[in-house]
RNA sequence: GCCAGCGUAGCUCAGCAGGUAGAGCAACUGACUUGUAAUCAGUGGGUCGCAGGUUCGAUUCCUGUCGCUGGCUCCA
């Protein structure tokens, strides 16, 4: 039999026999490894332990401190899964199962189930996790692969076979009574598997596309250790707490009602108040930046939409027109073309680029009932957007002073936690955007080019881009886990041509400029719904509703706390007396539940020396300080904009 | 829009298997005059999302509808 030769991890080099398999080449390492391996990496490629050594090799066994060793055990638990299902429910069919993070999913079709199903196919996998059964690998023909899965009348995995490249090696994979269509690997068997647990049922369109059939899926979680489950799920349980929903109701930031209309948020003064300091923040910002901020109205003729394109491409997501004289008028879902107009009101010279026109402008947008949720998918919204009209020669520039605008506002607002994605068009379905090849090969290039010169990482996302145009998007994570944009930068080489855009060059000839769509704070109501998952809550003194709150120890006090609001309203802060008679336990606890930055306590000693107890949310009791000190601090506080809780 | 679940007082939630509803907080009234996360007592408040149906009788079962939640599709 010829040998071969075996790298380990370490460097170390073996010799075993061809056909050996890798289970027992573990052993003949260690018992340990023997007991722990899961899988194993044979250059590169992740394999069943059960497969054999057939030539020289780079080998790495894998266990379940592995990230990779750990999806093994997830995608053998999607196994088990369907195992139980396919026991308790007969006839049930099956779809796919992959590993995603933290767990699996599995869709199945033919059989609808309920949240009290999952507590019983827990059991049942408990059975099957205890029988220990082998996994065992099989190679198929495509033929027989065919026959065994037309037999059960399995129309998704006859589907998946049938599309399978005619190169493809077709591997089933079986435990006890159970076969599945897998390209594997798996664990060795069954009772491998570690914690898990079921999470919850949603339905998924086959493959994906909303025009098949709905399936139903089953997501769970599944880790090595009892603890990396309960940290997990105390995990969820905590961004659970920090759901703006939930936040934007205890803090009354704003309210939803049927009666209003769905996706229709109204602001609630406290809501409102984060949000004014906010515009006002990215309007001055913007103005010192050079740019022009504008007021457009809400409504628009089709026509003006016609010309944009945006009636061909974005009309479904448009609320329908509106017959009045002789116009058709339309809710604006966006204010570019009201730009292109003010851009077009005046002849503009290549002096005048880069022209930048902004404008905290309201849009409607007919959003899918299913898709809406609480501030972060609305169907009214507020953008922070801006067009920005330059010559070709200035996009690099121009697109270099928007990311660092974006950074600028980041680290303002104490926001650490995301990445940048460059968004291409679907190149197997561009007939969804406009055509014009030539544009989206430069604008994609010149996108890319530009943030590698930034030296900035970043994805690459193909079928994320506008139907005009691609764009860099700044993704960060909601608190149920969910990617959304919070920023966006779009080159548009599409607009300047429907509007017939010009400037007079050098030359004294018109020339074409290109428009660059931003947003840098995106939508109001999405930047707040993830302000308040950021911070918990508790919002930094600059942003909060209350800045302060003045709390008397008694009566007697009352009017020495009303005239300590006073002065600090005076210094230009929101500050409020809380007179009440209640006991100052009480009121400080109602304070630091509505996550008020600092609260201030008087009484007698405070009084008689012009002075306050200064109370720091998150920190607690900072001691007395004369009132004008604590003004001086609460300045530098909002000057710096500091976090109020470290994140 | 699609699949599933849920919808009880202002809020958070009880209410086993059908007999016209309860708690805590909040609100209101009164007492207490208070020193760093909840003072005590009392009072009011719900056509159990809405509309049908089954039943002697429905918050509880069925159907429809509206809304919310999770996910899919979509997306700032």
């Amino acid at each position: 039999m010829a040998q071969c030769k075996v790298t380990l991890k370490d460097g170390s080099e073996r010799w075993y026999e061809q056909g050996t398999t890798f289970a027992d080449i573990a052993a003949s390492i260690g018992p340990r490894l023997a007991r722990e391996a899961v899988a194993v990496k044979v250059n590169g490629e992740v394999w069943d332990l059960a497969r054999t050594l057939e030539q020289d090799a780079a080998v790495a066994f894998l266990t379940l401190d592995d990230p990779e060793g750990l999806d093994v055990m997830r995608h053998t638990c999607a196994h088990v899964m369907a195992q139980a299902v396919s026991r308790l429910f007969p006839g049930v069919k099956f779809a796919i199962g992959p590993v995603i993070e933290h767990g699996f999913y599995y869709d199945f079709a033919d059989h609808t189930f309920t949240p009290e199903d999952l507590p019983r196919i827990e059991e049942e996998m408990k059975k099957i996790i205890a029988a220990d059964y082998p996994v065992v690998r099989e190679v198929v023909s495509r033929e027989a692969a065919l026959a065994m899965f037309r037999e059960r009348e399995d129309r998704f995995k006859v589907e998946i076979i049938e599309e399978l490249p005619a190169d493809a090696v077709i591997t089933i994979y079986r435990q006890g009574e159970f076969v599945d269509l897998c390209r594997g690997p798996h664990l060795p068997s069954t009772g491998r598997i570690k914690h898990f647990k079921l999470m919850s049922i949603a339905g998924a369109y086959w493959r994906g596309d909303a025009s098949r059939e709905m399936l139903t899926r089953i997501y769970a979680v599944a880790f090595a250790k009892k603890s990396d489950l309960d940290a997990h799920l105390a995990y969820l349980e905590e961004q659970r707490q920090r759901d703006h929903r939930r936040l934007g109701k205890e803090l009354g930031i704003f309210m939803l009602s049927k009666e209003v209309g769905q996706g229709l948020p109204l602001w609630l003064p406290n809501g409102a108040k984060v949000r004014r300091v906010i515009e006002r923040y990215i309007v001055d910002l913007e103005e010192r930046l050079g740019y022009h901020h504008v007021y457009t109205p809400h409504l628009a003729s089709v026509e003006l939409y016609k010309i944009s394109g945006h009636w061909e491409h974005y009309h479904e997501d448009m609320y329908p027109p509106m017959q009045m004289d002789n116009e058709e008028l339309v809710l604006r879902p966006m204010n570019c073309p009201h730009h292109m107009m003010i851009y077009k009101s005046e002849l503009r010279s290549y002096r005048d680029l880069p022209l930048r026109i902004a404008e905290l402008g309201t849009m409607h947008r007919y959003e899918m009932s299913g898709t809406l949720a609480g501030l972060q998918r609305v169907r009214a919204m507020t953008l922070n957007d801006a067009h920005i009209f330059c010559r070709p020669d200035q996009i690099q520039e121009e697109f270099t002073r928007v990311v660092q605008l974006i950074q600028r506002v980041y680290k303002d607002f104490g926001i650490t936690d995301y990445y940048y994605r460059l968004s291409y068009r679907d190149p197997n379905d561009t007939h969804k955007y406009v055509q014009n090849d030539e544009m989206w090969e430069l604008a994609q290039s010149m996108l890319k080019q530009a943030m590698d010169d930034l030296g900035l990482a970043y994805v690459e996302a193909p079928g994320e881009a506008a139907f005009y145009g691609p764009k860099l998007d700044v993704q960060v994570k909601t608190a149920l886990g969910k990617d959304e944009t919070l920023s966006t930068v779009q080159l548009d080489f599409h607009l300047p041509n429907r509007f017939e855009l010009e400037f007079i060059g050098e030359d004294g000839k018109p020339h074409r400029p290109v428009v660059i769509h931003r947003g840098v704070v995106g939508t109001m109501e999405r930047f707040v719904a993830f302000l308040l998952e950021q911070y918990k809550g508790a919002f930094p003194a600059w942003l909060a509703p209350v800045q302060a709150r003045v709390a008397s120890v008694s009566d007697e006090f009352a009017g020495y706390a009303e005239q300590v609001a006073e002065q600090l309203r005076d210094a230009g802060f929101r500050a409020e007396a809380d007179v009440r008679p209640e006991k100052i336990g009480y009121k400080i606890r109602q304070a630091q539940v509505q996550k008020i930055p600092y609260t201030l306590v008087v009484g007698e000693r405070e009084r008689a020396n012009g002075a306050v107890s200064v109370r720091k949310y998150g920190e607690g009791d900072l001691g007395q300080m004369p009132l004008s000190a604590f003004i001086a601090m609460l300045r530098d506080v909002v000057d710096r904009k500091e976090l109020l809780v470290k994140p």
